[in-house]
Parts: structure tokens; C-alpha cells; sequence
DNA sequence: CGTCTTTGACCGGCGC
DNA sequence: GCGCCGGTCAAAGACG
């Protein structure tokens, strides 16, 4: 069996309260890409107003919001406003059957490189929304973080900007307290699925960092699957997917990154 | 004053 | 053809 999607499980060290999970997402019917990311913000993250949500580093710019039949919960569109003309958007949500995990769904990709992220990662995204939302109607932006393609940064010069970043303003905001990885759209596309075989290649790597992963013992009820999402109203959303375990490309990005860093405190040795 | 959010209206796809 | 639903538009207001 082959496994069909991957989990991450994240969590803050020092509140654990911000959870992860991945899935890359092909519409077969439709050859349209997504890319669904679940985000776990703990009981307290979709409730407390001073709990901003995660933010990516590019600038979203929120175009709409319908209640989805079904779920209690409005879904809000968003695109991106980082470069005029880009066609980036997302899509966030509330699962349904539990509210502190939202659904994000980014379609369509950048345009354009990146923001640099030694500046994004100090100014954080200044035009994005952090605290304004309240429970249901203004989900939270995501914690990715992306980096530009065109600027492959030192992943230590990378670390040692985030460390610094974390070490002295960790509590200034409830924001530092999510990781950021790359936006999986922000990669070329053949970086992030191989459309002839997907499962190639990616797979034991994949596996490795969940391997990896799973040493930590998960913090929440979420559960950890590669080939399986166990069963609840969430797996419906996903029913109609083809799930894509997660590339190489970006489970190395996610080693690099400050949300690995932080999200994963145990290195093997 | 520029940018963003909010929100009702509008549009297109899809199923019946 | 009609209604439902998801996605987008755009005007108005809020905010820094």
C-alpha cells in the first residue's frame, strides 16, 4: 500500500500548541493542483483574539468569505497582495468537527520571487493581519513561511537570523510562536510532484523525516498517518483528493527552516 | 490617504 | 430550465 499523504506533526516547544499536517494535493478530475495544509492552533489559538494566527511571509489580501454548507464555519478566500497581478490564493477554514484546526488551501502559484526573509522574517509581514480576526469569521493566515526560489539562502546564516529573532522577541508576540516553511506553491512545480510518479523517489525520504518525526511523541489526539487519514468528517473534505506524499524539496526546505528548528527539538545525532 | 476587511451581490458550474 | 453552491467582485467602512 502505497501511502497517499503525509502528516507532520509540529509542536511549540515550549506550549505545544501549534500543529501541522501536510498534504499535497492533486485534483485529478480537474488537473488543478492544490495544496492543502491543516494547521493545528491548539484549543486556544482560534478563540483567544490576542492569539494571532500564523502568517506566511507573503501579503494576503482577503477577498471574500461564504459559509460552506456543512460546516459551521465561513470560509475566507484570500489572495496574494505581495506583487500586483500575482495569482496566488488560499483558501481558509475551520474543520468542521474541530475548530482549531483550519484547512488552508493555497491555489494557483507566485509570480514573482518571494519577500526577502531576513526582513520578512524581523518586520513579519507588517501588512498582515494578526489580531483583528475573532472565532469564526477571519481565519488566520498560515504558517508557512516562503521563501523566494530565486534566493537559496545559507540554511545556517537562515538559522542564526530566526534564533535571533526568537531568542529576543520570542514573547513579544503570540506569533512567534509558529513556524514558517516555505510555501510548497512558491516551488516549481516539478519540485513538488512528480506527475509521472509521485511516489517515487520522495517516499523514503518522506518517510525518514516522518520516521524522524514520530519520535516525538505527538502532543494532541492528531493522528499520524501516511497512508490514511483516520476516520472523521475531515477525511470527507479530503475524499475527493489524490493525495501526494510531501517532496523532497519540501521536507528539506522544512529541515531548514525556523519551523523545523524550533517545531522539532530532538536532531538525531 | 492608502490599504485592508467586511459583506451583499453577482456569476458560472453542476446536478436534478 | 431551475436552483444550489462555491468563488469572485466591488462598494463601503475601518484602520494605521
Amino acid at each position: 500500500m502505497i501511502p497517499n499523504s503525509t502528516q507532520l506533526i509540529l509542536r511549540h516547544p515550549k506550549e505545544g500548541i501549534t500543529f501541522l499536517s501536510l498534504r499535497y494535493v492533486v485534483f485529478s478530475r480537474k488537473v488543478v493542483e492544490k495544496i492543502v495544509v491543516t494547521v493545528k492552533v491548539g484549543e486556544n489559538g482560534g478563540k483567544l483574539k490576542s492569539e494571532g494566527p500564523p502568517s506566511d511571509l507573503w501579503s494576503w489580501r482577503k477577498y471574500g468569505q461564504k459559509p460552506i454548507k456543512g460546516s459551521p464555519y465561513p470560509r475566507g478566500y484570500y489572495r496574494c497582495s505581495t506583487s500586483k497581478g500575482c495569482s496566488a490564493k488560499k483558501q481558509v477554514e475551520r474543520c468542521k468537527t474541530d475548530a482549531s484546526m483550519l484547512i488552508i488551501t493555497y491555489t494557483s502559484s507566485h509570480n514573482h520571487p518571494g519577500p526577502d526573509l531576513h526582513c520578512a522574517d524581523l518586520k513579519q509581514s507588517p501588512k498582515e493581519p494578526q489580531t483583528t480576526h475573532s472565532d469564526d469569521d477571519k481565519p488566520p493566515t498560515t504558517t508557512l513561511k516562503q521563501l523566494p526560489e530565486v534566493s537559496e539562502k545559507e540554511p545556517e546564516e537562515v538559522k542564526k537570523e530566526q534564533n535571533k529573532t526568537s531568542s529576543t522577541d520570542e514573547d513579544a508576540s503570540e506569533e512567534q510562536h509558529f513556524h514558517y516553511l516555505q510555501s510548497p506553491l512558491s516551488f516549481p512545480q516539478n519540485n513538488i510532484i512528480s506527475q509521472e510518479d509521485p511516489f517515487n523517489g520522495n517516499l523514503e525520504k518522506t518517510h525518514d523525516t516522518l520516521e524522524f518525526l514520530l519520535d516525538e511523541e505527538p502532543l494532541s489526539c492528531l493522528h499520524i498517518t501516511t497512508s490514511s487519514i483516520p476516520k472523521s468528517e475531515e477525511n470527507d473534505f479530503f475524499d475527493e483528493l489524490e493525495e501526494l506524499p510531501i517532496s523532497s524539496a519540501f521536507t528539506s526546505l522544512m529541515m531548514r527552516s525556523k519551523f523545523w528548528d524550533e517545531g522539532i527539538p530532538v536532531v538525531p545525532s
